[in-house]
DNA sequence: GCACGGATTTCC
DNA sequence: GAAATCCGTGCG
């Protein structure tokens, strides 16, 4: 099965986020083996102007990746101790990215998946990863099941709310009644 | 140099 | 509800 082309990869991210559900995770891991997960979550992050973007504080050190060639990974560390996988889309120079927040596991997985910082540690990707091509290489992501319209949801980015009406995009993908999506988080009550 | 806080998870 | 825990970013 071959990978998604490079075309692929050069569209919106709120479209490829769509795309990516239903998608392989194939992880050749030299000490745990093969693991496979397939996505069943993302969210789109699109360009310096979307607030909740990293990329809208500009080209730096850490968001470099989001800038560069589609197709490449993403990895950064978050509150210190969660790895973020995300797959950059946009032509080079326009800076995207797709989070993969859940999965469902198909091989090799031996911890539970749910959750953006879970499925890195279940999946093993670090951000030694980072800017890695997906297209080739020891990880990949391929096209696997086809998920239809009438069974992706959507609704605002997670964790997300310090970036104003950004954090009202509905942006988040996910497959309905699929029972690896992460769970919201809990409300206080109001 | 140093303070601040985050695309999360877990525990009280 | 808040801690855990690291480092990129912004400002001096």
């Amino acid at each position: 099965m071959p990978c998604f082309s490079t075309d692929f990869y050069l569209e919106d991210p709120v479209h490829v986020a769509q795309k990516l559900l239903g998608a392989q995770i194939i992880h050749e891991h030299p000490e745990f083996g093969l693991l496979r997960g397939r996505i069943v979550e993302t969210e789109a992050y699109r360009g310096t102007d979307d607030k909740a973007c990293h990329a809208s504080a500009g080209k730096t050190a850490r968001t470099a990746p989001m800038f560069g060639p589609p197709g490449h990974a993403y990895v950064y560390l978050i509150y210190g101790m969660y790895d973020m996988f995300n797959v950059v889309t946009w032509p080079e120079g326009q800076a995207a990215a797709v989070l993969i927040r859940a999965i469902e596991p198909l091989e090799g997985i031996e911890r539970t998946t749910n959750g953006p910082g879970r499925l890195t540690r279940a999946l093993h990707i670090t951000r030694d990863h980072n800017q890695q091509n997906l297209q080739s290489g020891s990880l990949v992501v391929e096209p696997d099941i086809e998920v239809s319209t009438e069974q992706i949801a959507c609704s605002p980015r997670i964790g997300v709310d310090y970036a104003g009406t950004w954090a009202k995009k509905p942006w988040r993908f996910y497959v309905r009644d699929n029972p690896f999506v992460s769970k919201s988080p809990k409300r206080t009550t109001t």
